[in-house]
Formats: structure tokens, sequence, C-alpha cells
DNA sequence: TGGTTGTTCTGGTATATACCAGATCGAATG
DNA sequence: CATTCGATCTGGTATATACCAGAACAACCA
């Protein structure tokens, strides 16, 4: 009691800077510096605690500090690894982001999580222009590289316009099955992305803790017509998204919508 | 020792559900069914532990989850309160988001935090097509609705093509400034967005905790000739931000840019 | 060789305690 | 009436402890 006392004394005097924050910028620096490189492991809570001379809980909130920025990612009981580099989604080009990932030296992998057809919803149906209580097509896939899960992708498309989609390879760009197999392509589409928490069943599919923020994008994709025939969410580990756009005005003061 | 003991064994046997996640649940559903509303705040961690009969610490761990998911803040040492509805930032609009956020119905309030002129980065220079070593003006402000920070924003601008910018009052729209005293509209933007950990004297500025993850939304405002005069950055706190985006395709197949 | 079985790592959950420092508010004081 | 001062809220930091459950791996056995 007495050791621990003179433990907080010195750290008092030293800065006001909370402990567990020095520790968290020990890392943070060694990760800055490329001492640490992507998918390296970092301490164990224990061992750090012994390693910084703190408490278990210290030692764990500094860690817990480097989830919550992204710099560490957390595999369950097996240990803490340096977050690899962001993703980059150029929402703006409505070319599929499998081929334009792939082009840019990544090796991203697409699971089929779960497939089937449903009762549109209200909502769906309105925005397909289709009757209500028509079938959408409904189709998750998770997307990750080399084993480290990114993002999460639901999507849905009019059944009746699109017959037989589900007996296609989904480990591969749906984009270009559309337009190969479905002559229909993207011409414009609305894009909303937020931060939230993650629910629990995408939280055990990324890989991540309960009660992480993530980033959700929605996405409707519309054709020539300007009729939606898909709409997609995505919820990314928030550490590994990163989306560019690009605004553009068409007319004389005023953009176009 | 003896009473705790029998309260973790009732525990394990009601559900495999953590105990600070049923918690948390329980603000989760108080929340969305609207028996809580924007700013109400929440009980303290003391007074928490004692209604579910908890420790402290696990009733704290419910009231953190919460606030990573965004539907609480915390304002330092005053309590914990419910989130108030986000903002809704459309990227594709190159309009002044300041006057769109007060045409709906958004008191959008601006401090002017820091303002000042630079020698530009070499980065800066380029970008604006301006000698190495020319100056910048730059000023960060804080946004907020109602005494609540939304988010920061640090703009820089040649200096040299808009004299005396910071003699204008600077609690308004700059792009509105730049428009009618400057002649200067932006024309075409590009915009990243991510998440990432906040900096601390970000944190201060927005009044969250330090190790939070914020929204960064990064922009180069571009005129009709295609030379960039505004670079921007907001951080955004991460549960008041929606961004929305439109993309278009205006050649035959194939997305500009 | 190929499963199986422990041991020993890891983080996850939970309790109990202590003290600090900022925020708030009411009561005493000028 | 306004200011000051303290009591009492709040969360922030930190320690110490305990036990659980999944992951990893080596040793063991068939």
């Amino acid at each position: 009691m007495l050791g621990k006392q003179s433990k907080r004394d010195s750290r008092a005097a030293v800065s006001s800077r909370p402990r567990f924050m020095q520790i968290a910028d020990h890392f943070r620096q060694q990760i800055a510096t490329g001492a640490l490189t992507a998918h390296d492991i970092l301490p164990s809570e224990r061992s750090l605690s012994e390693q910084f001379d703190v408490s278990r809980m210290t030692g764990r909130r500094a860690l817990e500090a480097l989830e919550t920025e992204g710099l560490v990612y957390n595999s369950d009981r097996r240990g803490r690894f340096v977050s690899p580099k962001r993703l980059n989604y150029n929402v703006s080009n409505m070319v599929s982001f499998v081929s334009t990932a792939q082009t840019n030296e990544v090796d991203l992998k697409i699971d089929v999580i779960e497939t089937g057809e449903e009762v549109a919803t209200t909502g769906l149906a309105a925005l397909f222009k289709q009757a209500e209580g028509s079938a959408v097509v409904a189709y998750t896939r998770r997307f990750h590289s080399g084993g480290h899960p990114i993002f999460l992708e639901t999507e849905y498309l009019a059944a009746g316009r699109f017959p037989g989609f589900l007996e296609h390879d989904l480990r591969q760009s749906t984009t270009g099955i559309l337009e190969t197999c479905y002559d229909t392509a993207a011409h414009t589409g609305d894009i909303v992305i937020r931060m939230r928490g993650v629910q629990t069943d995408e939280a055990q599919l990324l890989n991540i803790a309960a009660s992480h923020a993530v980033i959700e994008l929605e996405q409707v994709t519309r054709d020539a017509e300007g009729v939606a025939f898909c709409f997609g969410r995505q919820v990314w580990r928030g550490e590994m998204a990163e989306f560019s756009a690009q605004a553009i005005l068409t007319g004389p003061g005023r953009a176009e919508t």
C-alpha cells in the first residue's frame, strides 16, 4: 500500500497526463515511427502491467484507448495487434468497389454469409417502384483481406427484375453480374455515411467487441431512367474505412443532385 | 463477499449476456421508445450501481458503452445525457453548409477559435499553385447548436488571393464571403471522410473525453478553372455526423473525374 | 501419423476501494 | 444584492483481486 502510494506521487510530479495515456502515447509513437507495423502483436494486458509497473486495469485502459482510436485491433482472446492501412472507397465512382480494390494491390476476399428471398418492406417496394408485397433478393457478404474482416454488406434487389440472381457466384463484383447478365448499369447513386454503434451479430462477423463504433454506408443505386434497382448497406470497421467523393457543379451556380 | 457471490450466480443463471450490456440495453430501449429524449440526463454512475445492484465500475461500463455508440454524451463531471439528433451534411452540395443547416431549423452557432496568417506548407503551396513560402490565412471555428459542440473546422486560403480576409466576421458562411467579396465560387470539391481518434486539443474544444473516435472530413475546393483555393478540415463528434452524397455518371458508362 | 487432452496463454467480466478534480448549488457573508 | 465559500454532487484515475471462457500449443496416447 505504501509502495503504491509513492508510485502515485511520482506520477503526479512527472506530469498531469494520465498514466494510461502516457502508456498509450508510447505505442502511438511506436506505430507512428514504424517500430510496430500492421498485424504486429502488442504486449498482453498482464505483461504490459509489469513492464510499466501499473495495475492490469491501467494497462488495459491504455490498450483500449488505442483500440477506440483505431490504431489497434483486438481479436477475441488472442491479443491486440496493430491495425493495417485503411482501404479507400471512392463513393463518387460508380465502378465496382471490388474491382477498384483489386487493382489497388489489395487482395480482397468475399465470404457469402447469407442469401435468400424476402417480401419487400413498404419502403423498399416504393424505392424499387414495385407492387406492395413483391419479392426482393437479399444477400449478406463479408469482405476481408488476409483473414482480416473489413466490412459487411447487405444488398437488396427487386427479385422480379433479376430472375435467378442468387444462382450466380456472389464471391465477385455484383455490379459486374448486373452489367453482364442483366444489362443493368449503375447511373446515379445516393449515399449516406454515418458512425454508429455495432450490433451484436455484426460484431461477431467483423470480429470486434460489442459496443464498438462502426461506419455505416447506405447506398441507393439507380439506372439511367432514375429507377432504383439496388439498396445496399455496408458496415465497416471504423479504422479500416476511408471514403472519398467528388462534388461537381454542372449548372451555372447550382449543384446537380 | 458471500452476498456478492450469490449475486454472480444468479446473473449467470439468468443470461449469458454481460450484466453491463443488459443495463445498457435498458437505456437503449428508453432512448428508442422516446422515454428519454435529447439532452435528458441519465443516472449517475453511483446511483446506477445502486438501482441495478452492481458495482460502480459495472454501471460505468454500461454508460461507457452507450457513449461509444453515440447514444449518450458526457460533459466532463456534470453527468451523462442523451445525444441529440444528427446533423446531415450533403457533401455533394457545394452550397454553404451553414446556410443549408440554418434553413433546416437548426440554430447553428459559430465560435471563432483562432485566426492567423502562416507560411504555406509545401503541400498547401502546391495545391493552391502558389510560390513556395507564400502566405496562407488559417482560421479555426467551432460549430455548435444550443451550446452543444458539433464540429471543428480549420480552413486555409491563399493569402494573396483573398487580401484582408480575416477582417471579415467569421461567424458566418465563409462561402458567402468568398462569393460576395472576392467573386470566387466553389465549382468542384474533393472530399475524404474517415474515422479516427480525437486529439487532446480537439477533445477539449468538442467537450469529449480524450481517446474517443471522431469523424474527420477533409475538403479541397476548386474554382471553375480547377484551381484549388480552399483546404478545409472538419472534425465532427461522431454521433452528430451524417454525410450524404450523390454520385452521377455523366459520360457514357464512366464516372467523371 | 493423427486426434485428444491438459496447461497456459489471452482478454472479458465483475467487485471493492481510494482519492482526485471539476461542476453545481445553497448558505453564509460582505 | 452580489460574492464567496463550502458541502456535495459528478465523473476520472488507479489499484487489487477473482474467476470465466476462448485460443494456442505442446505433450501424450492410440
